[in-house]
DNA sequence: CTGAAAGCGCTAACAA
DNA sequence: TTGTTAGCGCTTTCAG
């Protein structure tokens, strides 16, 4: 069996509330018998049982990380930047992939609550608002993470979504694009990008065309037969903004596999920046989202709602920023 | 506070004895009664404390995944296999990024063993073999993915790494290369897979040159500064297999900064079949992991145990696939 | 400076 | 069928 704490206690001659003294570094011990209880530990080989103190009132240590799909380089790059600070601050996090799956998101919710986890990072792509409620009714802190939620007074870490998509607009239309498409998420930030859209076509007078704009869950798969439904119609577009880098993959695929050339033919531009965006070729241009300051941001929000200390709750909207690469230009004939 | 088993006893007018069968379906109990409890439990929005559970002696549902690196797209498609494979089977997983860094893996472990986990799955590039067998002497379960040991008597999942390397270059070789560079990982796959490498040059009467064979850490930069070191090379390779597709990207984007064309003048062949070999231009040959596969096995495997049931370990190979795209081909003038 | 003892929320005999 | 009770391993007063 593991040794418990009444195996180090007997071992070094003390109680047991000597040993927990030592483990905590509460109380008042001395040296000699600090070294003895110490010592105790090292030949036994003993590891403090987390879940007994977490029994007796103190925290887990734990978090619960909400991501709708780790697969997906954006959530990779997010969940690494969140780990990583955690890790530092001493917690370890439980990851929650949700697939965009309701049924995992409250499987899920239910889980963390019966962990006694400290606190939960919801990342974007939440289906289920009414399910962070009954996180929070548990008195356990949350904080948003690149999803904000108009109704919920929860701590946010996010980007300015329509300026992302204003930024994107701006340099497509800036380069002499009129038949701009646009394939959105089917999540909030989206809403915010596609109206971003819109704003940014009425500016210069385009008209806003329903034909132009397709709503699909994030993929590659998802951008190609997107891509492949602009490209039929009679007058497809010259210019499409994903409203991710998976979905701006797709597109650059499906263009590949016509024969059209980007950007000569047609201009994409992604939305993250992610290893994607690099790695295409052409390199892609894209709306950079500052993920390891939103990992580090979000993490130390949470931890300040855990400690209860501080600061009252807010939302913090980090900026974008336009990465011109090489799947943009002006379209032919400008 | 949180509702506790006695509130939910005391709601429902039975004892804590009873509410316990009823959650965990044991003993024999009366229809009415359950019901009572059941809506009391409702009532209260009652979620019973995994952390007091696990402390008389249960499970605690919660496995630990050790990787090394979530942001590469291997590893990130193989922990949502596993996160997948695990939740269906009602557990959770601790994320446990250990960025190559034995400080890290160490802390890490002893974390893991802290928790109480059920399991722990090591993912390839562990570092500090002597660690896992701490977790071992805690007789903690564990499986090996995507890397064997040969020392340890473990479960382990894996590929035939020498069968990968081995189609890797066979292909390479026989679209007429003879100048053949290599890009290996630190870590012990990547030893197999350079073994394949000289015995397929060996086979086919080629002499094996140092300067074309380097090792490093999995990312595109480093993919990058070793393309530019070969390509300084008096003779510079005519083709290089990069023991990963972020390897294989960066050597990529090199080629393409230097002008060099893919693959009429330089093939490449990465390895992993992950997101990144169908987004490059030209796609990339490579050579593909099943990972789904691998993540469901390593899941069951650890699962088996941890109940202790059945099966004898095992060492289980699955065999990797080359998949031809288009970054390969015949050199120049053959 | 050190130890005894009362819980934390739940499970599992054992009684009733 | 239901309840009583003794722990699980640890923390934390409160005495000594």
């Amino acid at each position: 069996m593991k040794p418990t704490i009444y195996d180090v206690a007997k071992e070094a001659n003390v109680s047991i509330a000597t040993v927990s003294k030592v483990i905590n570094g509460t109380g008042r011990i001395g040296e000699k018998t600090r070294r003895k209880v110490l010592l105790a530990m090292k030949e036994l080989n003993y590891h403090p049982s987390l879940v007994a103190s977490a029994l007796t009132g103190k925290k887990t240590g734990t978090i619960g990380l909400l991501i709708p799909d780790i697969s997906n380089p954006f959530y990779a790059e997010l969940a690494k930047k969140i780990e990583d600070r955690s890790h530092e601050l001493g917690l370890s996090v439980v990851m929650c992939n949700t697939d965009y799956d309701e049924e995992k998101e409250e499987k899920y919710i239910s889980l963390l609550i019966r962990k006694n986890v400290d606190g939960v990072i919801f990342s974007s792509g939440f289906k289920t608002v009414s399910l962070i409620q009954d996180i929070v009714d548990q008195n356990i802190p949350v904080a948003l993470l690149a999803q904000e939620i108009p109704r919920l007074a929860l701590g946010t870490v996010a980007i300015d979504d329509y300026l992302g998509g204003y930024e994107a607009m701006n340099h497509l239309l800036s380069l002499g694009h009129k038949n701009v498409a646009i394939i959105a998420e089917n999540v909030h930030s989206s809403d915010l990008r596609l109206n971003a859209y819109r704003d940014a076509l009425k500016e210069v007078g385009i008209d806003v065309h329903d034909q132009y704009i397709v709503r699909t869950n994030a993929s590659i798969s998802n951008g190609k037969s997107c891509a492949d439904h602009f490209f039929n119609l009679s007058v497809p577009p010259t210019a499409i903004f994903a409203c991710n880098d998976l979905l701006a993959a797709g597109v650059m695929q499906m263009a590949g596999e016509r024969g059209i050339k980007v950007p000569e033919e047609l201009s994409i531009s992604g939305f993250d920046n992610t290893i994607l965006s690099t790695s295409s070729a052409p390199t892609l241009t894209t709306i950079a989202q500052p993920t390891e300051e939103m990992g580090n941001r979000v993490v130390d929000m949470l931890v300040e709602e855990i400690q209860g200390k501080g600061a009252s709750k807010q939302r913090i909207k980090l900026l974008p920023e336009l990465i011109i690469r090489g799947s943009t230009a002006s379209p032919k004939g400008n």
